[in-house]
DNA sequence: AACACTCTCAACCGCGTCGGT
DNA sequence: TACCGACGCGGTTGAGAGTGT
């Protein structure tokens, strides 16, 4: 077939081919201008969503139904939250993917106002990356597991961290981001695995809170109160003396190993100090993993933003 | 300043699925 | 039951921005 700007398109097999999207002439392609944003807003403004070849056409939108869906879905639903990644969601993002794959609709279900394809990205663009720095698949136990030990105990730490950075700073002020702030480090159950995740998902649902032992009272040297957490965060070179002596499976909390069919990982719970055996460099992937960290773009200083706040709110309801 | 390279993300593509006829 | 159109998903692309040399 010949797409609209008249290229030959070798690929007809599409169950869409026959469409009327693809059967229009002048459709346009590429991106968005304004007046068609405005037009496709007022429409579904006027109309609601839906139908959406219908509505390009109604809507008198030389596009395709699936351009027009794409650009309200990903750009102009007014949800659409936009901005850098928190580091809440980046946690969640790397969680929901290690139990779902590239799942990345279901993902973004767990994660309000963000897209798929935004998800997607994400991964594409930051995860992928540090795997390949890493010199192993995406995909790789490896990699899993690497997420699971280092990167996503750093990020908890880091969310900690800014957590009671915020909350010791306004402490006085008793303002609603820090009574949230508190809200959410009170009800980390530390030690039972039970850590508050973003949309009202708990923590022993995870595997996150299962591979972070140093949080545990029973293995952390440094865990003095439970509900202090800026006690806990360690330096980054902590890192070497927590992670190499995590006591994989001596944990008490029978939900330490993930049931098969659910978290799909038991059989990667291993000890990170294995990887020594199969010759894996992991303080070189703990170097890496804390550049990465420190790269991903997120700072305590805007870690609670307004619209964090609205949302962490959200799911202490 | 100019060029090369990398990164980001909006948009497109193909395919599978679903619902209506 | 088969067919067809619409929809949604995951993978991929490419333009523009950003950064390094």
């Amino acid at each position: 077939m010949m797409d609209v700007e008249g290229n030959s398109n070798s690929n007809s097999s599409s169950s869409t081919t026959q469409s009327d999207e693809e059967m229009m002439v002048d459709l346009r392609r590429g991106p968005w201008t304004v007046e068609e944003d405005f037009k496709l807003i007022d429409y579904i403004a006027t109309h609601g969503e839906g139908r959406w070849n219908s509505l390009a056409r109604c809507a008198g939108l030389k596009r395709t139904g699936k351009s027009c869906r794409l650009r309200w879905l990903n750009y102009l639903r007014p949800d659409v939250r936009r901005g850098n990644i928190t580091l809440e969601e980046q946690l969640m993002i790397l969680e929901l993917h290690s139990r779902w794959g590239n799942r990345w609709s279901k993902i973004a279900q767990h994660l309000p106002g963000r897209t798929d394809n935004e998800i997607k990205n994400y991964w594409r663009t930051r995860v992928q990356k540090h795997a390949k720095q890493l010199k192993c698949d995406v995909n790789s136990k490896q990699f899993k597991d690497t997420m699971r030990y280092l990167w996503m105990p750093r990020l908890i730490e880091r969310i900690q961290a800014a957590a009671a950075a915020t909350s010791s700073s306004t402490a006085t002020s008793a303002s609603p981001a820090a009574s949230t702030n508190h809200h959410l480090i009170n009800n980390n159950e530390v030690g039972t695995g039970n850590l508050v995740m973003p949309h009202g998902v708990i923590g022993n649902d995870f595997g996150v809170s299962h591979v972070t032992p140093s949080y545990t009272p029973e293995n952390s040297s440094t865990a003095a109160s439970s509900d202090s957490f800026a006690t806990q965060v360690s330096p980054v070179s902590d890192l070497t003396t927590d992670y190499y002596h995590i006591p994989v499976n001596h944990n008490p909390n029978p939900d330490y190993l993930f049931q098969a069919g659910q978290g799909g990982y038991s059989e990667s719970m291993i000890s990170p100090a294995g990887y020594f055996n199969q010759g894996l460099d992991f303080q070189a992937m703990e170097h890496n993993s804390n550049q990465w960290l420190m790269e991903s773009g997120d700072t305590s200083d805007n870690l609670w933003s307004p619209e964090d706040i609205w949302f962490l709110q959200q799911q202490m309801m």
